[in-house]
DNA sequence: ATCTTTTCGTTTCATGTCAAAGTGTTTTTT
DNA sequence: AAAAAACACTTTGACATGAAACGAAAAGAT
């Protein structure tokens, strides 16, 4: 029988909550997938909700917002524009950055899913109350903002 | 102004606690990350951790317990193979499975990493009390588990 | 103005990821 | 036992992912 490390009490409840936490995301993700199967990865289709959120941003600010590498996006975004989905335009004030934007074909495609995505993750948390809904994200975002200065509401 | 989806406000807080819990899974996941910086990717140690903690396992059993696909597994399994760390071995039982089990150098690198890998766990969710981290598992294992039968404990 | 540093994005490299099709093995049918 | 179905894993193809090295543009230093 192989001898797992000897954890501190506070270090086995981490343990538990962390795991429990994760599969949480995998399985509510993969789920989610399944409107976009065929459609869009989950990657675009969050660069895609972004824009069609906050309207057109350079590819850093995706970037950061989206949670992904910069190294990432170039290639997710020449996927995008590809397939017609979205346009880069060169920032006149500042030839470094790429201003991205959604295409009709993009705000259209997004629009589409929009709905089934959301009904996806409205019915995967239909089995918490809305106070249990609550409750969860409160201690998401309480773990998320280790380490942030206290300037965030 | 891109105007958004008109949600119903149960479909905005689900939507709302859906975003919080993949930024802290995200985030944890990134600062877990750390300790294994040059040694393992995070699935590589997902596999090790697991077959340290079990014992022997079928490449089925593995895929099953880090959720991952069969073909991903494939090859995570054959660059751990090649690094050293584990060994498959035919079950003579049934010549379709591959029985794989952790090398001495296997053994040797987990154990190290483990703790390491815990301690950076337990940190991140210092954050929370021990209460909040037992309400956040609750709430997470209630969340994940829709569509199953109710034969689990 | 020139040099240096910083910043934004891209490229490269190694790995991970899934879906779908394929290969060989075992089990079930008939 | 031969055929069919189910199963465990592999292969392939397209995409995602991060780290690190790189190129170009902007900002700062002197």
């Amino acid at each position: 029988m192989p001898t797992a490390h000897q954890g501190s009490s506070a270090e086995v409840a981490a343990l538990d909550a962390y795991i429990k936490l994760m599969r949480a995301a995998e399985t509510v993700t993969s789920r989610v997938h399944g409107p976009l199967l065929g459609e869009l990865t989950v990657t675009q289709f969050g660069v895609l909700e972004v824009l069609h959120h906050r309207g057109a941003l350079s590819a850093g600010e995706i970037a950061e917002k989206v949670l992904k590498s910069a190294g990432n996006l170039t290639l997710v975004l020449a996927n995008l524009e590809r397939d017609g989905l979205i346009s880069r335009e060169r920032d006149r004030s500042d030839g470094r950055r790429w201003i991205i934007s959604l295409t009709a074909a993009g705000r259209k495609r997004v629009s589409a899913l929009f709905p089934k995505v959301a009904a996806a993750i409205t019915a995967e948390f239909a089995h918490l109350s809305r106070a249990e809904q609550a409750m969860l994200g409160e201690l998401c975002k309480k773990l998320g903002r280790g380490g942030r200065s206290t300037s965030e509401a």
